[in-house]
DNA sequence: CGCGACGTTGATTTGCCTCAACGATTGTGG
DNA sequence: CCACAATCGTTGAGGCAAATCAACGTCGCG
């Protein structure tokens, strides 16, 4: 995908969202640096600090933590139009718990913490594209948390199918599996009885 | 608490985070409305639509969901000085999931969804108040995802005590038990261990 | 072709749940 | 102010869902 497909792409995610003009976007779009990232390349690494936000033009990508038993647990699948970053070493600063890399061979649009209080003030607008943007994706979490108090193996496969149709086709069974807090023999057990 | 000291509360809730004129407050103020709860009151039944934030001024509330069995799942304990609603409600105007009630005598005060855009409008200042208070919110409960993912009773349950500290003294043991997926028996046990 | 990544299946273990009983504490109405 | 009920936490016995450990077949890719 070229350059401008992908700016395209995050405008019309924007402007369906807020109200935003093109020529505001014309001058946004400076913040943004494309980036190209290979099947299993890493955006960011435990550790680093998370510098930028990312939003996925094409392709897909994961966050995920890793314990001290080598353990992975998927924390957010992110496919094309969503964003993905370490939200809280982005706020804080400190150190990244979580590794994010591609699951395909991915572009996305970065955009500087070190810009976003600019951002802010210039395009207010922005303001409150992610105040929407936080809110749905809290709803979401909850969402998940409540289904994981509650929720049997079985159960929680199948309210992922129906809450993320599409991807359970582009994602390896195993990862799906550290998503749900499953082992990946547990998840094949579970599909065989469906 | 009388009603001064609750608005009072909450302008320097606010002011900590935001730059805030204290005539805007006195302003912003009159869609505020106070309300008292006696414990195990309802603030919000599963089946009706959320139409309020509620900033808690004194005592505790929390909300949780419950289930066909009847088993409760504590999302999120409110105590003074913390936001609570369904936000999934809130933003959709469905009918709620979730159900609101008093751990303790408390006082909150209401602020109406229908004056929400008003408010954004009228003071700007207020949509990057609740970008930030979003923000937070969903890095802990990402948070909370993960412990939930990757840690056993024990470790969830000293997790909890080292986050949330001072609410393990004000909170019945079986409610704590429903925040953190297991049952009052397994946590009486957990806590034989320690 | 050969190797690593992936999914499946079986045998066994285990962490937490369920069911049941009981004592202590709180609070409520007569 | 007391008697009784409800709430709450604890303990024990037994069961079960999912984890662990291990082996194996398939596919895709270098």
């Amino acid at each position: 995908m070229e350059t401008t497909a992908a700016y395209h792409l995050l405008r019309t995610h924007l402007q369906a969202r807020v109200p935003l003009s093109d020529a505001d976007f014309a001058d946004f779009q400076q913040y943004l640096r494309p980036m190209l990232l290979s099947k299993r390349q890493h955006l960011l690494q435990a550790g680093e600090p998370c510098t930028h936000l990312a939003f996925v033009t094409q392709g897909c990508l994961r966050s995920y933590s890793l314990n001290a038993q080598g353990q992975e647990h998927t924390l957010q699948f992110a496919p094309e139009d969503w964003w993905v970053s370490d939200m809280y070493s982005l706020l804080t600063q400190q150190p990244s718990n979580l590794h994010i890399d591609a699951l395909e061979d991915s572009q996305v649009l970065l955009l500087a913490q070190a810009d976003m209080e600019t951002i802010y003030v210039r395009f207010p607008v922005f303001e409150r594209y992610f105040r929407l943007l936080m809110q749905s994706r809290f709803v979401a979490l909850q969402e998940r948390v409540n289904a994981a108090l509650s929720q049997t193996a079985g159960e929680k496969y199948q309210h992922f199918l129906r809450q993320y149709p599409g991807i359970v086709q582009r994602v390896p069974q195993h990862v799906i599996a550290s998503y749900l807090g499953l082992t990946p023999e547990s998840l094949s057990r579970v599909r065989r009885q469906l």
